[in-house]
DNA sequence: ATGGAAATGAAAATCATTTTCATTTGTGAT
DNA sequence: ATCACAAATGAAAATGATTTTCATTTCCAT
């Protein structure tokens, strides 16, 4: 099942390791590579669920696509200028578990993310 | 400017002080009130920028709108039957609030979920 | 009442994303 | 090499949220 096209991983890499789709598929077609928009949505799909990717948003709502090492990792980012930071997120960790065991929830996963206005802007 | 309009504020209010703009305006439409889904989006950009409401997003990336000073809440969904607990997020608001700062973030929000397998799946 | 500004909403436009489906490519068996 | 079949590809259509357009209606101040 691993659809994880090398060449939209290498062209998100040389995109600075952070673009949308579109601008992935945008910047290939410039670069005269033969692509198309579905294989380039379905690729950074597969990135995602292949943990090789992130996966955020901008204000507008478009998806940005980030890679990211393999260390659990949360974001801090700006509402402003879309700068990220990623951020350590130990209490969280904590606090997922003990909520879901509560809960008897068991499979547990979260996300959290925090947003505000950074100091530039 | 003020295209405030008073009944979607009050509409999202009864929906918890926490939805998008779609449902608003189902649900406004359930309860028998004439309003065109243009004004709805209208009047929760209005709130927004009059800072009476935050927006967010899903991670379908479809904008949810929040009362602002809301005493908001987290959710516990389960993978498999789509159940969800509300729940405190105590230790995050402080963990947030801590990150933020660290960076020099300001006017900050954040967005937390906890997702696994409920006891009854 | 009258004129103009603001609000409204239906319909069309926009834009990212997903789905469909026919075609091409890669692979393994013969 | 050839055949068969699964996986990958991509063009075009569909979807769904959001925005824009524009004609109409509502509100007020005069």
């Amino acid at each position: 099942m691993s659809r994880s096209n090398p060449r939209i991983l290498s062209t998100l890499e040389r995109a600075g390791g952070f673009a949308s789709a579109q601008e992935v598929y945008r910047l290939m077609q410039r670069e005269g590579e033969s692509i198309g928009l579905t294989t380039v949505y379905r690729s950074l799909q597969s990135l995602v669920s292949d943990k090789i990717v992130d996966v955020l948003r901008r204000d507008d709502g478009e998806a940005i696509y980030r890679l990211c090492g393999d260390t659990h990792h949360h974001h801090l980012v700006c509402k402003g200028c879309g700068d990220t930071v990623e951020i350590e997120g130990g209490a969280i960790e904590k606090w997922a578990k003990t909520v879901a065991s509560e809960y008897g929830f068991r499979d547990v996963g979260h996300t959290a993310e925090i947003f505000g206005l950074c100091p530039k802007c």
